[in-house]
DNA sequence: CTGAAAGCGCTTACAG
DNA sequence: CTGAAAGCGCTTACAG
C-alpha cells in the first residue's frame, strides 16, 4: 500500500520508522557494520530497497569521518594516460561506493599550494591520487603532508621514498625492450631520452645502458639524443641521427610521441620502417597502434595503478551495503607502501631483424 | 598575537566570534550576498585570510540548496574528447568554486539508470554534463528529468529537441570539408559513414552532400563506404575504396580514426597521400597531428563546450567570494537552451590539388 | 544486538 | 544592514 506520496527524496528516519527499528540500526546496516542481526538487517534493506533510499553524501561526509571522495590531480598535457588514471579510478570508486573528483592544474603554477589546500580543505577527500609530473611535486605533496590528506604517488621519482606509490618497473621494462632490439640483430641502437625533471626518463636510460652493457655493445655518445617527451623531439633526435656519419640501425625513444617523432621523420626522410631502421616507443598509447607501422613499445597497465591507488587510500573493503565489501570500516589505509605493477612488452610492425 | 593553536580546520563560528559579528554575516560575505557594509566585509575577509577559513563542501552542501558539484558522465571509449571536455569543465569549475566528478559508465549497461539514479541521489549535483553518446540516452536524460537534476547535452542528436544542449554545426563544418576537396579540383570524392545510431555522423553525411549537391557533383554510392569511427573501419573502407574499377581522388572519413585508418591503408598499399589519394578527417584527434602527413581535419572546440555547460548549470556568476563573481545567487540556470560553438578548419598535408 | 542524544558546519527563513 | 534560532541528514560516542 503506497503511503502519502512523497515529493522529497527518503531519509534515513524515513527508512527507520517504516522498518521499526532506530536510525543508528540502518545506519549499521547501510555501511555494512556488524552486530546487526540477520533479521533486522534484511528487514532493513528491504526497506531501503522499497523506499529507494540513498544515504546522502554530504551529510555522511560532515558527520563522518569519511567523504567517499577521491581526488585526482592532473596536468592537461598528457591526456591520454589521464584519462587512462581516472578510467580505472572511476570504475574501482564506483563499485565501493566512492567518486571522483576531477583537478586540472598547471604543474609550474606559483599558486598550486594553495590551489591544493583550497581544494584539499573544501572537499575534505579520503584521499588523493597524484599522477605525473604531481608525484613529484614538493609543494603539492608538502601541503597534503601538512593537512594529513592521504595520497600516492603514481609513478614519482624522488618523493617516491617512504611515502605511498604505485609505479611500474621503467628499468627492467626498458631493459626488455633493449633486450629485443639486441635479440633482432641490432648494435647500433639510438636513445631517445626524456625531460631531465622526469624521473622515468633516467630509468628507462638505465634500463638502455644496463641491457646494452650485459650485452657488450658500447654506447656511442652521439646515438643518445636529448628530449622531452614531445613528437618535435622526436622529429629532432631523428634528423640527428639520420644525418650522422653512422647512422643506427634502431631507435628507442623512451616514450610514444617521441617514436613516432622519429618514425614520421625517418619515412619522410626515404626510410623504410622497419626495413632500414627499427623504432621502438614507450606507453603503448592510442597512436601506437594507429600510426604505419604499428608501433613496439610497453604498456603500462594504467587503469590497474590506479585501482591501486584507490584501494590504497580506502583500505580493504571499505565499500557501502550492496557494494560487496563487508568488513570492518577504519581499516588502516596504506598498508603496503609500494605497489609495483606488471607491465607488457607489446612487439608490433616497427622493429625488425638487421 | 597567535592564540591557542588549533589543531582541527576553523569553522564559520571561529571567523565570527574573531570578526566580532555572526555567522550569519560571514555566510553573507563568503557567498558574496549582497546586503552587507563595505567596512564589515573587509574586516570577516581579513579575519578569512587570517584564518585561512575555507567553508566546508559538504556542510554547506546539506545545510543549502547547492552541492557545488558538476558531474560529467563519459563512457571509457573516445579517451581524447572526454579528457578536453574535463579539462574544459574541471578550469571553469574551478574558477568559479565548483567541482567535477566524474562517472564512467558503458553507455549499453542494462543497469544504467540505476547507476545514475544512485550517483545522483547520494551526490546531488547541481548539474550533470552528458558527452556523447550518453547525450542520447534516452533512460540516463530521462532519470536525470524525474530527479530534477539540471543538465546538458553535448553535441546531441534525437534527444536535443527542447533540451539544455551545447555543440557544434556538423553539417557546415562538413561542407566546408567538402568544398575544400571540391576547391582542390576533386569530383570522386569518397566519404566514409559514422555509425548509425550516432547522430553527428549523418549530420556530416548531410553536410558532405549538400556541398556535393550544390556544386552539381554526382554522389557515386560506390564511394559511400560504412563505418563505426574506428580505426579498422577506416582500413575496411580503404581496401574497398581502392580496389575498385574508379578509385577516389580523395576520402572524406567522417572522424580522425578512420581517416588514420585510410591514410596507413592507402600508404600500404603503395599510394602517395596526398599526391595520389587526399584524405581528410574530423575532429583534429591528437594523432591527427603525428602522422605524416598532418591530417586536413576540422577541430571543435572541446574545452570551450565544456565550459559553456558548466556556466548553463550553474547560471551567470554564482561563484565564491574571491572566485570573480559578485551577482545574485539563485539565477535561472539554462537561460539559452542551445549554444553552437564556431568550429575550425584545419589545412594540413594530406589534402592536395588534383 | 539496539537505541536516544548530541553534534558535524553550514544555510534558510525570519525578525528586527 | 545584521543576527538568533532552527534544521539539513547523517555519524559519533555512549549507554544498556
Amino acid at each position: 500500500m503506497p503511503s502519502t506520496p512523497r515529493t522529497s527524496a527518503p531519509t534515513i528516519v524515513d527508512v527507520a520508522e517504516l522498518a521499526g527499528v532506530s536510525m543508528k540500526t540502518v545506519s549499521r546496516v547501510v555501511n555494512n557494520e556488524p552486530g546487526v542481526r540477520e533479521s533486522t538487517r534484511e528487514q532493513v534493506l528491504k526497506v531501503v530497497a522499497e523506499l529507494k533510499y540513498r544515504p546522502q553524501l554530504s551529510a555522511r561526509s560532515l558527520a563522518g569521518a569519511r567523504s567517499f571522495l577521491i581526488g585526482v590531480l592532473y596536468y592537461d598535457f598528457s591526456a591520454a594516460f589521464v584519462a587512462r588514471v581516472q578510467e580505472g579510478a572511476a570504475r574501482r570508486c564506483r563499485e565501493v561506493g566512492y567518486h571522483v573528483v576531477v583537478e586540472s592544474h598547471r604543474n609550474d603554477a606559483t599558486d598550486i599550494a594553495v590551489q591544493v589546500e583550497r581544494m584539499v580543505a573544501a572537499l575534505r577527500p579520503d584521499g588523493i591520487i597524484l599522477t605525473p609530473p604531481f608525484s613529484d611535486n614538493a609543494k603539492v605533496v608538502k601541503v597534503l603532508e601538512e593537512t594529513h590528506t592521504p595520497f600516492v604517488l603514481m609513478s614519482p621519482g624522488r618523493m617516491a621514498k617512504g611515502r605511498p606509490v604505485v609505479r611500474m618497473d621503467d628499468v627492467h621494462a626498458a631493459e626488455e625492450v633493449t633486450n629485443l632490439l639486441i635479440s633482432l640483430g641490432h648494435e647500433r641502437i639510438a636513445f631517445v631520452l626524456g625531460p631531465e625533471d622526469q624521473v622515468v626518463g633516467a630509468q628507462r636510460y638505465k634500463g638502455f645502458a644496463a641491457a646494452m652493457k650485459a650485452h657488450g655493445l658500447p654506447i656511442d655518445p652521439e646515438l643518445i639524443c636529448p628530449g622531452d617527451f614531445t613528437y618535435p623531439a622526436g622529429v629532432a633526435a631523428a634528423h640527428h641521427l639520420l644525418s650522422g656519419r653512422q647512422p643506427p640501425t634502431a631507435v628507442f625513444a623512451s616514450n610514444d610521441d617521441m617514436a613516432l617523432g622519429v618514425l614520421a621523420t625517418a619515412q619522410r626522410l626515404g626510410l623504410q620502417v622497419p626495413g632500414d631502421l627499427s623504432v621502438a616507443g614507450f606507453d603503448d598509447s592510442a597512436a601506437a597502434s594507429l600510426v604505419w607501422p604499428h608501433l613496439t613499445t610497453v604498456r603500462q597497465p594504467v587503469e590497474e595503478m590506479a585501482r591501486l591507488a584507490v584501494d590504497m587510500l580506502i583500505g580493504p573493503q571499505r565499500g557501502d551495503a550492496g557494494a560487496g565489501g563487508a568488513a570492518p570500516a577504519h581499516a588502516a589505509p596504506n598498508q603496503a607502501l609500494l605497489r609495483v605493477v606488471p607491465h607488457q612488452l607489446v612487439v608490433r610492425d616497427s622493429t625488425t631483424a638487421r
